[in-house]
DNA sequence: TTTTAATATCGCAATATTACGATATTGATT
DNA sequence: AATCAATATCGTAATATTGCGATATTAAAA
């Protein structure tokens, strides 16, 4: 088949899949670290930076605000595209609780 | 075409998209809470958890290993698995280090 | 109002992922 | 040695992702 089983896991866990797959792709992460590096909000460079055609770049803005890991705001005729803060915070928050369990363990 | 042009982005990027990817998937999360529940090395029971058979679970315990972000020991006949925990600590601190640069900015 | 610039959507080809039955492997048990 | 239990690998079908040319959309500029 190939259809993922979503209904046998968690929202959570659903949430967290879809939140990781959204990164899992690395024009994505310099997406992100553009955002970062520029520190503010940013029109429409992204494209020159990445070495994608625009439709592609568009996809993978696209497919990063659906995951709410970035905000797009109308602007003009061009999009103000920025990190949403939030779900960053899930991130780090879900990692840095499964670092504070697992060290306390003994293992392998 | 569809392959993912790794080359054009950096080995930090490609790294953290890697790790990222696989865990973008609700199955892989759920092996890995699993393995933080039981607190400790399992030996077999991952099969009996999921709701997947058992080569679509072996397939999926690969993608983690190879991804890092859980290490597999053999014991006997079989093997026990645990979280590999500096890969969590790489994306503890990428993650904090995000959202410490994102909270000292305005925004959209 | 025509043009231009920025972005999105469509359609499609190439490739990758997901799932699992069948089968292989490997070490323990009998 | 034969059997069993745990896990891995192979092969393959179904589906999803990736990338981009062509085209649409939309708002500003000329």
């Amino acid at each position: 088949m190939g259809a993922s089983k979503t209904d046998y896991f968690t929202e959570q866990q659903n949430q967290m899949a879809t939140i990781a797959k959204a990164l899992g792709h690395p024009a994505r992460i310099a997406i992100i670290e553009h955002l970062l590096k520029v520190n503010a909000c940013i029109c429409s460079d992204i494209v020159d930076e990445l070495p994608l055609a625009q439709p592609t770049v568009s996809q993978h803005l696209k497919e990063l605000k659906n995951a709410g890991l970035i905000k797009g705001n109308i602007e003009g005729n061009s999009i103000c595209y920025c990190i949403d803060e939030k779900t960053f915070q899930l991130l780090n928050g879900y990692f840095s609780n499964i670092v504070n369990t697992v060290t306390s363990q003994k293992c392998c």
